[in-house]
DNA sequence: TAGATTGTTAATCGATTAACAATC
DNA sequence: TAGATTGTTAATCGATTAACAATC
């Protein structure tokens, strides 16, 4: 299936839009769907739907437009979901928790294998049925567990460091949602963002610009 | 300030990344700044940064580059972090409490001023000082509330009906949260997503991308 | 077969990068 | 003044849209 080349980052960033829309149309029993149609519900030109899915193949019939259970299964594997990444999460607050709890880690091709804090009052705690564990047994617990990614729900002061502690644990990929920017740290690491603030500040930008007076 | 015209999204989608990364020049007490040296700092172009900020005005200064207090500030004023909307928050389950909680509301333009549930056994819960309202009395609320923005943090199932429901009181921005795409639901309202799901399935596709062996 | 819709090439549009004159 | 760095125009690059032949 992968490694596909070439692939630009907007066409990667559409797919789970794409997943989401035909997964949506499965529940309501719909087979088939054309590009025209698909676009139309999406918001977006047929022509890009079909540019996009030809990135990674024929998935269609010319004449008839594509399967939705076919075209979903297509998605799901380019996107990877059939995997089984294990993943830990540091930092048990209410960000840490709610993002443990409100995932489907499975769906999405990852496991939840740990949860770890600072906080030894928290030790002990189950967050999904996962005991919160002291992050000095991180070492420990890492050097027994094949660990694929970390997501970091911890302060912005204390990312830096951890990154560099998961950094040398051998953990190269990250789901970040502090708001310490550590896409830049090394080179070799995969850093999907989750930058909260960012978004509420391009909320206020666009609700300023949609509302202010123009300059005259 | 606002309203300006023919702002592409790509640059203003980088703008809380330049104020982030000159708030912490700014703890540092670094005073200036040359479009070089934030280039290398943030791993895009000098370039670009300079093409940026000229969509809004000339901050720099030739020969010297940017005073970083000017320029943040500058920035700020640009997204309208001055701003003071008043926000309803839908749903106080685990996200919507650690989106309650964990966000500067203040510093981004916002003022939460409510905190609706569905769930009568949280009523008079309180978070963040706010208690938490039963969504029965969300008609009153707004009646005699400006409410400018909601945030939304409720299952995917309901969402729809309450987007609807909230569109009918008047309210036209939306920090959206649930994994339902309310973005077409109608032409004149704002929505910022925060789709979790995508960001975890994208970060899926590039370790996928990355870890898995080239077709021979 | 005729109609529909894809896959794919070509044209357009927009965003990024490069270059350099203006100027602090 | 000389050196540095901006603001801005021009060149390049990439992404989106349009068009249409292939084909189900």
């Amino acid at each position: 299936m992968h490694k596909y080349e070439n692939i630009s980052v907007p066409v990667i960033r559409r797919l789970p839009r794409y997943y989401r829309f035909l997964g949506e149309l499965l529940q309501k029993d719909v087979t088939r769907i054309s590009s025209r149609e698909l676009s139309d519900k999406m918001g977006l030109t047929a022509s890009q739907i079909r540019q996009d899915l030809n990135c990674f193949g024929g998935f269609g019939q010319q004449g008839y437009g594509y399967s939705v259970r076919g075209l979903y299964d297509q998605i799901g594997k380019i996107l990877g979901l059939d995997h089984n990444y294990s993943a830990i999460l540091i930092g048990a607050g209410n960000l840490g928790k709610a993002v443990a709890t409100h995932m489907s880690f499975e769906k999405r091709g990852f496991q939840l294998i740990g949860i770890f804090d600072s906080d030894k009052s928290k030790e002990g705690t189950l967050i999904r049925g996962i005991p919160v564990t002291d992050i000095e047994e991180l070492e420990s617990f890492c050097s027994q567990n094949k660990t694929d990614a970390a997501i970091l729900c911890v302060p912005k002061t204390s990312t830096p460091q951890l990154a560099e502690r998961l950094y040398q644990l051998g953990i190269r990929n990250f789901w970040n949602f502090s708001h310490y920017d550590i896409s830049n740290m090394y080179d070799d690491i995969i850093v999907e963002n989750v930058h909260l603030n960012d978004s509420l500040m391009i909320l206020c930008y666009r609700i300023s610009d949609a509302n202010d007076v123009p300059e005259a």
